[in-house]
DNA sequence: ATTCTTATTGAACGATCGGTAAATAAAAAC
DNA sequence: GTTTTTATTTACCGATCGTTCAATAAGAAT
């Protein structure tokens, strides 16, 4: 019987790699350590020697994979004075983001549905300089100010969100197959946010 | 020992909600026929007795409460001739609808993991009517053109899905506290939106 | 070279899993 | 009233679940 080589960092990385694709597809309780063990060529044991328990191999997935995301995030907005050209290329980016990371987004989603708190896209402290962008931007008479800035973030990463979790589904739809569907949506989705959002047009609202 | 009352259709409908709360909250994988047949002082046995499996009893639980869903979705839209207060009043309607019920929210959301279309709030069928709708809007000069009436419908229906899936994180945030959160942030949705998409300020869009 | 630590393996644990089969009995069909 | 059907109960199945434990051995520390 030849062993596995004596890594405990290599083993622990392919284990959550393995526990990662599984525990996204599948979810938590769908998904067993065996099945885990066979995929990451491990053994059950070895799992719980380095992560305690199942639980505790589900929480270092999700932290994992959520730590590099809230890296990600940082550099969403660049230091220059906000602007709509900001604005919209933080929102791209943000939409890239997601849509180069469909296992992220899985586990986004059944992170949510878990209501833990600990991963979540939608963590206040996390996401409060982009509202204080916006809010910049109101002061500064780019976007209206009748609507809250936490508002405006929320529309757009909502709908952003909501898109890629939705993706799958999205593939049979015969409208949506012209050139490349995520930018193209992306496209509608900047020309309706930016100008529904803009200062300059809030007098001429329709009643 | 007293013997349930030997009726199949009332044995059937508790054993269908007692499941439906728990696969909601927990995910089919992470609930067991035990907890359901105890939550629906039932047994294990009667419930592959009316459901043949547990995957059996997964499929009804998720068609029962998506067929109401689809008969909701009907009568979104009235049959007057299309307006500004027409596409307001269904999107109020539709954000209702998922406000009002939280636990058709978690079940199509777990759908959408699974991939499972037959259940999808995005079937492109059932939603075309409304994009027919919104097309009509389009060509009566209402709504702006240059984006697809798909587009404009998954704007909308994101923003409000999105919404509602997160609903518990948003609990915690301070800024959305003031008043009715819900009628707030749609109110938000709907400004930002019909202004966005109307036709009239699409000469005046920013550069 | 020896001890100590710990990554890895393999066997085993009791509990619970989804599912089956047979017994019981109430209602329906005749 | 007898038969047939079927909803309900009980007992039980093998498989798999997550977890524990002891044995093995490679590397680090001394």
């Amino acid at each position: 019987m030849n062993r596995r080589p004596r890594d405990a960092q290599a083993t622990r990385l392919e284990i959550l790699d393995a526990a990662e694709t599984l525990f996204a597809e599948q979810g938590f309780g769908s998904t067993s350590l065996a099945q885990i063990a066979r995929r990451s060529g491990t053994h059950k044991s070895l799992i719980l020697h380095h992560f305690v328990s199942k639980n505790g191999l589900w929480q270092a997935v999700k932290q994992r994979r959520f730590d590099g995301f809230v890296e990600e995030q940082k550099d969403l907005f660049s230091r220059e004075p906000v602007s709509l050209g900001e604005i919209s290329k933080a929102t791209a980016a943000y939409f890239r983001l997601l849509r180069d990371d469909p296992v992220l987004v899985q586990l986004l989603t059944r992170a949510q549905l878990e209501r833990d708190l600990s991963c979540s896209q939608y963590d206040e402290g996390r996401l409060a300089p982009f509202v204080s962008r916006l809010r910049d931007a109101q002061e500064a008479g780019i976007l209206r100010e009748d609507v809250p800035a936490a508002h405006l973030l929320l529309i757009l990463v909502n709908a952003i969100t909501q898109w890629f979790e939705a993706r799958p589904v999205f593939e049979g739809w015969s409208e949506l197959q012209a050139g490349d569907p995520d930018a193209v949506f992306l496209q509608s989705l900047q020309t309706v946010f930016l100008q529904g959002a803009l200062q300059q047009n809030r007098a001429e609202r329709a009643p």
